[in-house]
DNA sequence: GTTATATATGAACAGTTATTCATATGTGCA
DNA sequence: TGCACATATGAATAACTGTTCATATATAAC
């Protein structure tokens, strides 16, 4: 017999790797990975649309893998977890092996 | 100034956690942590359309997360690779800390 | 208060993707 | 060869998702 998680954490793990699952959140995400850093800085150095990465910085707070504090007119964002940098190493891995 | 990957090396990455991000095909990968399965008892055991299983089994095969083999009638599939259990297991950690 | 800057958000559109159905291919056996 | 079983595949559909544009909210300085 197997040990299947229950659908609830199906889902919400299905939804954890699915945020790893574009580009652009990667890319957020190794910038990050440097030290906190505010939203136009972000833009700028990835060369987008600042509305298209904040859209997306959203979806990684809501989603715990990034913290956001406010500083003035600006808004700073930082990794939120040590998994976020395990994650993406060990997919890193995969992909170059070969 | 920040060391990002090539933009090859990125959608590969994101591609391959694009795998992970779907239930179903996680629920596929648990499955097969437990040992090789046929095709059909994956359907069986998951109470899924063969149809389905076989085009997300492909996905897995492509991406070198499964090895298949056949016997007979029937094709064996199993996990291909040690990442394939330490990714899950690191976002498994992820949404049950909190 | 007004203005400028920084960020967030809603709606719309285009592109992608998982599933289903029907059918094809492959294998074993009589 | 013919038939049954196992798996794969192509096309169609429905649902989802990232980006853009326009605009709203928040903060600071005046």
């Amino acid at each position: 017999m197997i040990n299947l998680p229950s659908d609830e954490d199906l889902m919400d793990l299905s939804d954890l790797f699915k945020l790893f699952g574009d580009s652009t959140r990667l890319r957020i995400l190794y910038v990050l990975h440097e030290g906190e850093m505010n939203v136009s800085d972000i833009s700028d150095t990835l060369e987008m649309n600042q509305s298209a990465v904040s859209h997306q910085l959203k979806q990684l707070r809501i989603n715990k893998l990034v913290n956001a504090r406010r500083e003035g007119k600006s808004m700073y964002y930082s990794l939120a977890d040590e998994h976020v940098h395990t994650i993406i190493s060990m997919g890193m891995e995969h992909i170059l092996e070969e």
